[in-house]
DNA sequence: AAAACTTATAGTACTTTTTACTTTAAGAAT
DNA sequence: ATTCTTAAAGTAAAAAGTACTATAAGTTTT
């Protein structure tokens, strides 16, 4: 009952031979979450290769042998959508025995919010297609994904209501309607007009602009950014956001 | 610009041979919270081996090639403590290319919460010693284990207020004094006796025993204990606990 | 150009929750 | 019996949340 290199420091105390612990396959997968017709959408590939060949997945990459995880999911991401400071997060990690067909391959779930208009997603060679799904209309998915998928969407609810994250989902400039629908759709529940406009307005997080929408069949709504900078100066001194 | 393995399925487009992507190693580190003296406290050890002999650490192994990552992480903490059904919640993964000075280890955090009672610590063939720190306290650590500490304090902190998970810290039966004191400790501010009281009583997840505390030189307060099924029953409602 | 329509935005009244504090109760120690 | 300490219940004011109404400011229709 003794490990085969005693150099190594671990608690490991069992007979299996040391190389046999530097086995492991590595890979981030990405949850990209998107907001359009006040719905929330992901974005999934196609694979053009085995396992699970022609079926819908998540992107996902193994990691480089010098690459940091944060570094590979933004690798991904930059590669698939061709944007740059894209929100992500990791959120779990998944690693079953037999969550792969190929070997024992462990993955770093991260989940991204990327604002609806400025992606135009790349297909590569390994990938057939890339697409948007209704996240409560998702195909049949390989691996696991399904279950990535679902944990990264509860992550993202709990995420959403402590930190101001929802505006990641629409563009720089947008209106109090707009982000109302972005957390009716993250949240599953309908708020209250003028109330959630009161109480967005309270945390003092977000700025009117001297602008207005156009191309609207009626009064045109004022239009806002976040400001980013207020709110981390607020954040050191306590929390501010909460819905 | 092509990969070795073209049966493989990821995105990558690189000229690594494809067997550099199987070399990572993999473990899991708990930190395991403990409560005692109205003070929350972290379980450590003192490493027996290279590299960083003598140094404190947070108990952590390698995984088995054929064992899950809950299961790896319930290993070790029932091999540290001697306890079985101990909560625990996987909350980050780390894996920076240096953060291993034997070669690229990968860990996936856990932290556990422990009443404090129960514990008795048991050292092997690896460790030295296994000791309780103040979590204000803390020794120098090896390899980044000051920053798994951190980030599993900041997630405890976050999920303490939305799930009722403070009792795993104390006893089966307590006062609401007691709870008082875990919830203190966790969130580092003080709640108003009265208040509290009136707050948890009212979420309707304790229930009050027939049995108050014995051995205290004043008025025994009511022991009670966590109602899980109760809670579980409400969770699929909607759910029921804020602090 | 006026009227009708749609959504923005301000305002108000009511309910519930939170907060701060006071009072009484119950046992132990002297 | 008296004193001490903490438990436990109660109360009132403040704050936050909720539901709804009214007015404003545009576009489209007539």
């Amino acid at each position: 009952m003794h490990r085969k290199n005693p150099d190594f420091y671990f608690l490991s105390e069992n007979n299996l031979p040391f190389s046999d612990f530097l086995h492991f396959g590595l890979s981030t997968d990405c949850v990209i979450f998107g907001y359009k017709n006040k719905a929330l959408r992901v974005l999934l590939i196609q694979r053009g290769a085995e396992p699970y060949m022609n079926s819908w997945a998540i992107p996902g990459d193994l990691v480089y042998p010098d690459e940091d995880l944060d570094s590979s999911a933004n690798r991904i991401l930059q590669h698939l959508t061709g944007l740059e400071n894209i929100y992500f997060e990791q959120f779990h990690t998944f690693g079953s025995v037999d969550r792969h067909p190929v070997g024992r391959v462990i993955t770093v779930g991260y989940y991204s919010l990327v604002r609806s208009d400025n992606h135009k997603p790349i297909a590569s060679t390994w990938v057939k297609e890339v697409k948007w799904f209704d996240i409560n209309d998702l195909p049949a998915l390989g691996f696991d994904h399904e279950e990535i998928i679902h944990k990264a969407l509860l992550n993202l609810r709990k995420k959403v209501r402590t930190e101001p994250i929802g505006f990641e989902l629409l563009p720089e400039k947008f209106t109090l309607l707009e982000l109302q629908g972005v957390y009716e759709a993250l949240l599953q529940q309908q708020f209250d007009k003028p109330n959630f406009r009161k109480k967005i307005l309270s945390m003092d997080l977000i700025t009117p602009l001297n602008e207005v929408e156009s191309n609207v069949a009626h009064r045109p709504a004022k239009l806002f950014n976040f400001d980013k900078k207020r709110y981390d100066a607020k954040k050191n001194n306590e929390i501010s956001f909460e819905l």
